[in-house]
DNA sequence: CGATTAAGTGCCACTCAGTGGCGTTTGCGT
DNA sequence: ACGCAAACGCCACTGAGTGGCACTTAATCG
């Protein structure tokens, strides 16, 4: 398997205490002062770490903040990986995140919606969010077939636009049952949205 | 008019030969010793104007280096002001961004290339164009309807898509000429994409 | 069980992007 | 020619991110 189990040391879980308690309060704090405004010398005195910890722990202020959604990329990737399935490769992709989505348990819903607040709320947060789904793009369209393809770059970058169109109708409410449906909302309303005239 | 002329001052003048200085120079530095590499420091030296200044003509180290780029945007965007025009609204945005192409002088075909380049090289710089490129897509947006409109999202999304593939297309050469061929190419290649399967 | 080894950490000094303050220059209008 | 305000230079500062080195502590092995 590509995925190395990691040893489930007693080393290893102290540290794995202190990335998860790291980007715990990362996102709570950059929730309730901003996360502009929060500085890592803050962060990681609430953590009790050093600043030099928390940079081998996350590549950025950025990265932390980013980690819900990490999780989602990285659990869709490893879906997209195992579901075979054929057909239609826009259908592929959606159903791939219907159950990818269907698999994140409730932490996770409680963690990503405060995520993409923040993502709303910083642009350069919304930069490394940007940044980060066109290496997820280039991943998927490197998986499927040929990446250098026009068709398939498209179609990609036409998933990836649907997913975002997806989770702004979510984002208001972020109702975690609802998100599915937006999905499938957004996917339906590819047709009519290139029919749209003036 | 929205556009409020400026007064062709001296003082104007002067102001404005320093933004291009800084423009040109920086450009040419960064394609020389890379986006990352080259300090501001190192620029507003071989510029002679203190650091203070830089950062009155730009927002940031990115911003300079995306000039060309923004060019093109504020190009089109007043195209698409301009130019009513009926029908589908992506042959809309297709049409005015072949015309605005159009309108874009040599020295921009120079300086647009080599921003591409950058914007491949540098990930800070990646993310700056697609926070860039997503407040364009608000703008159109809500220049031609509802922005809130779940279709209209969409259709913007994929317009950008269609335009971020062409570059891709364009980027290996950046011949001047083969540019709205591209864009055709990909805007062509819609359906076959959607209709992809493996 | 005790010694060796190396992963993980803390501390310190450093670079670089970006900002605020303030005094000075310089072009503009009268 | 004179006063005004825009633009500038200089300086000190914050905050993100990095490199180096000593130290702690868990894993490993005799």
């Amino acid at each position: 398997m590509p995925t190395s189990e990691p040893p489930v040391t007693l080393r290893e879980r102290k540290k794995q205490r202190t990335r998860q308690a790291l980007a715990e309060t990362a996102v709570s704090m950059f929730t309730e002062h901003g996360f502009d405004a929060t500085t890592l010398d803050a962060l990681v005195d609430a953590v009790e770490v050093s600043k030099r910890t928390f940079f081998r722990n996350f590549r950025s202020k950025e990265d932390v903040a980013f980690t819900a959604a990490r999780e989602l990329w990285d659990a869709y990737l490893e879906a997209l990986g195992e579901a075979g399935g054929t057909g239609p490769l826009l259908d592929v992709f959606r159903d791939t995140m219907l159950a990818t989505l269907g698999r994140m348990d409730q932490d996770w819903y409680r963690r990503f919606p405060a995520t993409l607040r923040l993502i709303e709320q910083s642009s350069s947060l919304d930069g490394y969010s940007r940044r980060f789904c066109a290496g997820v793009q280039a991943e998927i369209a490197r998986r499927v077939g040929d990446p250098d393809r026009l068709e398939l770059r498209l179609l990609v970058e036409f998933f990836l636009a649907i997913w975002n169109c997806a989770l702004a109708e979510w984002l208001p409410d972020c109702v975690p049952g609802e998100l599915p449906e937006c999905v499938r909302r957004a996917f339906a309303a590819i047709d009519d949205s290139l029919r749209l005239a003036r």
